[in-house]
DNA sequence: GTGTTTATCGTCAGGCAGACGACTATGATC
DNA sequence: GATCATAGTCGTCTGCCTGACGATAAACAC
């Protein structure tokens, strides 16, 4: 490769974030409302510039807190820290993805425990947790009946992938605890999967089947009524990340 | 965001490679060797500038074509053309990962069919197949007892993220086939599986995992003896992408 | 108390995987 | 040609895991 300087055009690269987290027994994503032209006024996936001086993660990690005030959890100690999961997802770089100049985006994707309320830069209203179904639709309408515009640029692929890499990965990881609070139910683990892959599992199986992993859960000794019903043991993630065998979706 | 140019650095993009294939019996991966600095002289991982008008993937395959010949598969009809499986792997935009300039490396993952010989631009003393382990281990030595340096950049960590890929993805996918020539035995792609994840598989229960899973194989009439012994069935890739259950590797 | 809700334990049948025996069909060797 | 080595293919058995579902337990609402 000669250092030919038309062989290596300037290239804008950006970093933008599937945020999910589960509310309200749905699988929910941060979508920021864009104030400036091109889809201005357009929901999209927060985000921004790589600095000259920052690792991609670490922009990601950067937009992430400046956007929820998230901090990442340290993968080197996943303790019980109120962290994020964050992890790189793709990256996306047609030509054509953002008519003002050649931008190439490398999305993450981060898990979040349901946050009180978003904030974008201050101003709530630029910011909203939508539920990945409303904001995948294309041209539907929303649960108010209002008609949803798509999400800006590449957006909607984006997400949609970044919710494909959460449905999958909760099968054969841990990571499904990143939905939840730092101690959490067997019920309330369940419903993340049951918001994430949108079935009804078996309680009792999946009882079974979580406390019967080695590693996977560790038990605090307390326990809780926060569901009601019967008191539920509460539990912390354990050092084991990987299921295996996996537990695999329902066939549809 | 306001348009302060100091906003977005420009940087370069790249596309880099890590072809894979199986040569007697070994998981094999392609080397250039570097012909300027830095890292002049070292081996690395073949790749290149993505050019303005062009998509990453359209990059990835335009690279994966200079150096190996190799056209891409259509994923629309993946049938018995020769072509390879090539998929993103992930990006790497450490600020110091080029000491020359600012860097975001998109990195590819291509599986291929064991392939007659690496030609780099015509000239094959700078390209090679390196079995992976030999490729990936630190200072040590290689079959013939020669010192070997580690990749140049970060390219030995991209490789192992490439390997870690395909070691996974053949558990649940059928994407092992794509290290087979269109026609292939249940032996060979068993061995395919040996070579991958570098465990012996027990070849009666492989036959009746592979067979036994609807859509995956699909017999072609013919037989071969070409492994010798009895002769075998010779089967295409059927249209299952995925394989339900997995097959999970072994444990250690 | 009665009903409702949620959690948790148990049971049972079917499916699948690991371990392994047995048989088949070719080429190589004596 | 008999024997051997090699590889492929079909079965069997056992144990584990899962899905389906019954039953019990412990809270709250009335």
């Amino acid at each position: 490769m000669p250092y030919d300087p038309s062989a290596f055009p300037p290239f804008a690269v950006t970093v933008d974030l599937v945020v999910l987290t589960v509310r309200r027994h749905a699988l929910c994503a941060l979508a920021v409302r864009r104030g400036e032209a091109p889809f201005q006024g357009r929901w999209a996936l927060p985000g921004g510039f790589v600095r000259a001086d920052e690792d991609l993660a670490q922009a990601a990690a950067r937009e992430l807190a400046e956007e929820t005030g998230l901090r990442v959890h340290d993968p080197a100690a996943p303790a019980q820290d109120n962290g994020a999961h964050l992890e790189q997802l793709a990256t996306y770089g047609d030509p054509k993805r953002d008519p003002r100049m050649r931008v190439v985006s490398v999305a993450h994707l981060a898990l979040a425990p349901d946050l009180p309320a978003p904030r974008a830069g201050g101003d709530a209203s630029n910011a909203r947790w939508a539920p990945v179904e409303e904001l995948l639709q294309q041209g539907g309408h929303g649960r108010d009946g209002e008609p949803v515009a798509p999400l800006a640029f590449d957006h909607a692929q984006i997400l949609a992938d970044g919710v494909e890499r959460a449905r999958s990965k909760i099968e054969y990881s841990s990571l499904a605890t990143a939905f939840c609070p730092p101690e959490f139910t067997v019920g309330e683990l369940r419903r993340v999967y049951e918001a994430v892959w949108g079935v009804a599992l078996d309680p009792r199986n999946f009882h079974r089947k979580v406390t019967g992993t080695p590693g996977f859960l560790v038990p605090t000794g307390g326990t809780t009524t926060r569901q009601g019903g019967r008191p539920a043991q509460l539990f912390r993630a354990g050092g084991a990340t990987l299921l295996n065998p996996p537990m695999l979706r329902p066939e549809v």
